[in-house]
RNA sequence: GCGAGCGUGGCGGAAUUGGCAGACGCGCUGGACUUAGGAUCCAGUGUCCGAAAGGACGUGGGGGUUCAAGUCCCCCCGCUCGCACCA
């Protein structure tokens, strides 16, 4: 930009200029608390009072994680949107919430402090401090006093008290609700329910046999189960953080599967509701769909299996040498128990699998081989015995990463343990196999194969030389496809069948499901299994538990004491655990995967230990070391921002229901929530999950959160790399003709995310500077759709400053400052667009098509230009509507020209213009004529014509006419008031 | 591999949900004002044929339904995202 200083007009709208009353209306709303929403009750209600009567809106974006390096221009873009649209919603009449807190723990400020050894406290409030001036830059709407953060002591001792409430319930399935312990215990005590482990009766029971019990109900316990463990990051991961190929979501570190005692949250027992409740939701399809993808439930059953006596005279001797436990006779009741989805599928089933880790192969390996077909030994070779050639498979399972064991072309491995077992519906020794095709975290770790059904084991089959026996007639079509098939022989199958068809082969004495369709057979064998005590049905789900610790420093101690028995909650009244000084902030980091985890709070030795009065007397305990996720804080902090002054309460109960209150229909207590993608399945499904269990314990009102989620686009750029493929500063590359050059020399153009890394970062500072931030943030919104991914293009941002420019000199004249605004009449046309203006905005900003908005804003400025042209002056009932339209998008100079124009208060609670329906609609139209479905004339009728008028109008159009000469009409279509069409033939 | 979504001028993108394709903006071309223009203002700008009037073609490709298709249906191609042996 360069407006050159000697002729430039004073009031002329430029950069310098926007800058200035930028910060002038900045520091005013500040001064007036104009965005200070009030609350019903407590120290939030005494600023603006008269708008806590109007009906609510909360307004969210997702909590921003402030990072080192500030914003670039891709970050602001829905916290712009959500401006837009809760400045729009003020001006409907109400009371908005709209503000900005931060997701200060983490992983990125401990790194910075353990590279500086610069407190990780300290690095945060600094970042902070840089969020909170760029985004006072852009003019963003928020209440500042709602502004919370993760890490103060007065936010995390709430997330700590949630802990609590979650650590102090059990899942009460008859009731279908989480509920305190207490009154598990009470039941208990009282006989009214019986304790669901068929141990002792609970009276029999001791203290510490009842707290055992107890802690293994809690919704978070500690448990053993194999979890992520990442020696790189020095901490255990949850599910949802490890990317599908074995590695850390952070950092890119190997992750590898390891049995350790972590704290787990019982997500699992809202699974169902998680996935029900998403009906109710306002959310993009794409999201529901993977997060029910997520939870994964599939219905289906479960079948015992049983295993067939172990064989071989020579068993027990060679055991013996080995100092075995001889059990043959025991292996007779063993059980294998399979979930299928596919129980109509049952007789097809001629082989078992077991995951290799299964607890049960080593148990049913026999000493040596039976007979059986040489493949089965597996892919090494001809092993002396079983067990042997288990513990090769093994080894080799076990060595080879996640992505090896997903990427190698599917080439199924495994091999025979040996054992056989029975089929229940037919009584067939079918041989048992272990592969690393099935997986010990899901169903049972054991599969029944139907290789003619089911594509895996349908190459396991063929790999192995398994029978193959169709249990499912496929469909002409299929057979025909799949040339030389022959329905009931599946040895010329080129792969297994899975569409729906009728059963077959599939009869025994006691029932038959052949000609059954799948539904209604596997109804049947369901019935016939659950008769025969051999199966249930029953419903699986991929969702795990939430691994819930982390080894970290920078994140929220648990609320948990140690004592010689184990975990014991510290009492409400002694939060918050604040986390101890340290000067080490590292966690053994390794690239072993065999190191184990050591927290850095376990070195705060002086910490750890402490001394309380839990009601016995006082006591040494030993505190939790492990620190919880960043998932913890961000979990609830819409909830905060309702009351982030109340220290008797999370949120005060009145307060909670007035901004959590909807429409009937509403479930979640969010109105809008705008932000990225990348937390479709963590952050949402985890804060989805602590709500649930706030609502089932009374502390909120709505049983969901988010009742509207948006996912805003993401901003990218182009970058350039030169002829060694380095990058080159985008901002000095210059197109010429169709090539890029940079100092001379042509550049390759790339597109990717913003960044150092790429050369590519433009900055809303620099936008500012060079346009200011109304013009910025009517570019970020006109560039395209809010949902939208796309390319930024600083030189696309000067059509939205000319759009500034023009209004501001439409009011303004440039060298007095004087407003030129009149009260005159203004033409009926003029009336016209304006109200269209009017209607189309005001739908399509409560749609978030912001870029239409912006559009529609450009037209009607364009036509008040024409008027000014014309007459010299901008008439007010033009002027007026078209500032207040303007202002939630680019506030600051609306409130400057609303100012100018003679008003003396904000314009951020003007009523919103109305649109007068009688102004839609013109008195005439223009109306194309079509002969054949071409356009072949333009004739203008009344807009409310009937069809034989404009079917007149239009015949009596000289062209239209000229052309009907002769021709044959043989049907006319007319819609009136917006086409005719003659058919000719 | 499975699932979802998307393909419209040189570019970003609009199109009452079946009714004039290309709103609005960038860029480009020409002009005005200027010592100057990378400022501002005005006009033009889908492609092809044509001096023009006008015509033909045109929403990834092919087919279909319809008086009428960017929009609905079928097949194919390309891109993006999600899941990834989940039984």
């Amino acid at each position: 930009m360069s407006d050159s200083t000697h002729d430039t007009p004073k009031f002329r709208y430029n950069a310098a200029f926007a800058n200035e009353i930028e910060r002038k209306w900045q520091d005013y709303w500040e001064a007036e608390r104009t965005f200070w929403a009030p609350n019903p009750t407590g120290l939030l209600s005494d600023v603006n009072r008269e708008r806590a009567h109007l009906p609510k809106k909360f307004v969210l974006d997702m909590f921003p994680y402030p990072s080192g390096a500030g914003l670039h221009v891709g970050h602001p873009l829905g916290f712009i949107g959500t401006d837009v649209y809760a400045r729009f919603m003020r001006m409907q009449g109400f009371n908005v919430l709209h503000a900005m807190g931060y997701d200060a723990f983490g992983l990125p400020a401990e790194q910075y402090a353990v590279q500086t050894g610069q407190h990780p406290a300290v690095t945060t409030e600094q970042n902070i401090t840089t969020y909170r001036a760029q985004l006072r830059m852009l003019g963003l709407g928020h209440d500042p006093r709602r502004g919370v953060s993760t890490t103060d002591v007065g936010y995390y001792k709430w997330t700590q008290w949630i802990f609590l409430q979650v650590f102090n319930s059990w899942y009460d399935h008859s009731n279908d609700c989480a509920r305190h312990v207490d009154e598990l215990v009470r039941e208990l005590d009282a006989g009214l329910r019986l304790p669901d482990d068929d141990g002792v009766p609970w009276a029999e029971r001791d203290a510490l046999e009842q707290r055992r019990y107890v802690d293994d109900h809690r919704l978070v316990y500690v448990g053993e189960a194999p979890v992520n463990w990442c020696p790189g990051l020095g901490t255990v991961l949850a599910n949802e953080e490890v990317t599908a190929d074995g590695r850390s979501e952070r950092g890119n570190f190997p992750v590898y599967k390891r049995p350790l005692k972590q704290w787990m949250m019982r997500i699992t027992e809202y699974s169902d509701r998680l996935i029900a409740d998403l009906d109710q939701l306002d959310w993009p399809d794409s999201i529901k769909l993977m997060q029910r993808n997520w939870i994964g439930k599939s219905i289906g059953a479960e079948v015992d299996f049983h295993v067939v006596g172990k064989k071989g005279a020579s068993r027990q001797g060679a055991a013996a040498e080995q100092g075995e436990p001889t059990d043959q006779d025991a292996s007779d009741d063993t059980l294998i128990s399979v979930f299928t989805t596919r129980p109509d599928t049952l007789f097809g089933a001629t082989y078992m699998v077991l995951a290799p880790e299964h607890e049960l192969v080593d148990h049913i390996t026999p000493n040596e081989w039976p007979e059986c077909r040489p493949e089965w030994r597996g892919i090494f070779g001809a092993h002396r015995s079983p067990s042997e050639a288990v513990s090769a498979y093994r080894d080799f399972a076990s060595a080879k990463s996640e992505l090896e064991r997903t990427s190698e072309g599917k080439q199924k491995t495994g091999v025979f343990t040996g054992a056989f077992a029975v089929n229940p519906v037919n009584g067939a020794e079918i041989p048992v196999f272990i592969a690393d095709y099935v997986l010990t975290g899901y169903g049972t770790g054991a599969i029944m194969a139907v290789p003619a059904h089911d594509a895996r084991d349908f190459e396991f089959a063929r790999e192995f030389v398994i029978d193959v026996v169709p249990v499912i007639t496929p469909s002409p079509e299929w057979l025909l496809n799949h040339e030389g098939a022959i329905a009931a022989d599946c040895a010329t199958w080129s792969e297994s069948f899975h569409g729906d068809g009728v059963a077959m082969n599939s009869a025994n004495e006691g029932v038959s499901l052949n000609g059954l369709k799948v539904r209604e057979a596997k109804a049947a064998i369901i019935e016939w299994l659950v008769g025969e005590n051999r199966g249930a049905a029953t419903t699986n789900y991929k969702l795990r538990d939430w691994l819930f610790s982390r080894q970290r420093y920078w994140g929220e101690p648990f609320p948990i004491v140690y004592d010689e028995h184990g975990p014991i909650a510290v009492p409400e009244s002694m939060l918050p655990v604040t986390l101890p000084e340290i000067s080490n902030f590292e966690p053994a980091t390794s690239d072993d995967p065999d190191a184990l985890p050591s927290p850095p709070l376990g070195r705060a030795e002086d910490w750890v230990e402490v001394e309380f009065d839990l009601g016995d007397g006082p006591r040494v305990y030993r505190r939790e070391v492990n620190t919880m996720p960043q998932w913890a804080g961000s979990c609830w902090y819409y909830l905060r921002y309702l009351d982030p002054t109340n220290e008797d309460r999370f949120v005060d109960r009145e307060t909670e229901r007035y901004w959590g209150e909807n429409k009937q229909e509403a479930v979640g207590a969010v109105d809008l929530y705008v932000g990225g993608v990348e937390h479709a399945v963590l952050h949402l499904l985890y804060s989805r999950f602590w709500h649930k269990v706030l609502f089932d314990l009374g502390h909120v009102s709505t049983p969901e959160p988010f009742q509207r989620l948006f996912n805003q686009g993401y901003i990218q750029a182009y970058a350039y790399t030169d002829e060694r493929g380095m990058y080159v500063e985008a901002s000095e590359v210059v197109e010429r003709d169709g090539a890029f050059t940079h100092n001379g020399k042509v550049v390759n153009r790339e597109y990717g995310k913003i960044g150092k890394s790429l050369k590519n970062v433009v900055t809303p500072n620099d936008m500012c500077d060079e346009y200011g931030a109304d013009t910025f943030r009517m570019y970020e919104m006109f560039m395209g759709p809010l949902d939208a991914s796309r390319p930024w293009s600083t030189r696309d941002v000067v059509g939205v400053n000319r759009y500034l420019q023009r209004l501001w000199r439409s009011c303004i004249d440039e060298t007095s400052g004087d407003s030129r605004v009149v009260d005159a009449d203004i033409d009926d046309d003029t009336r016209r667009v304006l109200h269209r203006t009017i209607a189309a905005i005001t739908n399509d900003i409560s749609v978030l098509g912001f870029n239409t908005v912006v559009a529609r804003l450009f037209e009607l400025n364009n036509h008040l230009t024409k008027l000014v042209e014309a007459s010299g002056s901008a008439p007010r009932a033009v002027v007026e509507p078209l500032i207040l339209m303007t202002s939630p998008v680019a506030p600051h100079i609306a409130e400057e020209l609303w100012q100018r124009l003679g008003h003396t208060t904000t314009c951020a609670y003007e009523p919103f213009p109305v649109h007068d329906p009688k102004w839609l609609v013109a008195d005439t139209v223009e109306i194309p004529v079509q002969i054949n479905g071409k356009v072949r004339g333009k004739v203008t009728v009344a807009s409310d014509a009937t069809q034989a008028t404009c079917e007149a109008a239009a015949r009596a159009d000289e062209r239209v006419a000229a052309l009907l000469v002769g021709a044959t009409v043989r049907k006319t279509v007319v819609v009136p008031g917006r086409m005719v069409n003659f058919v000719v033939g």
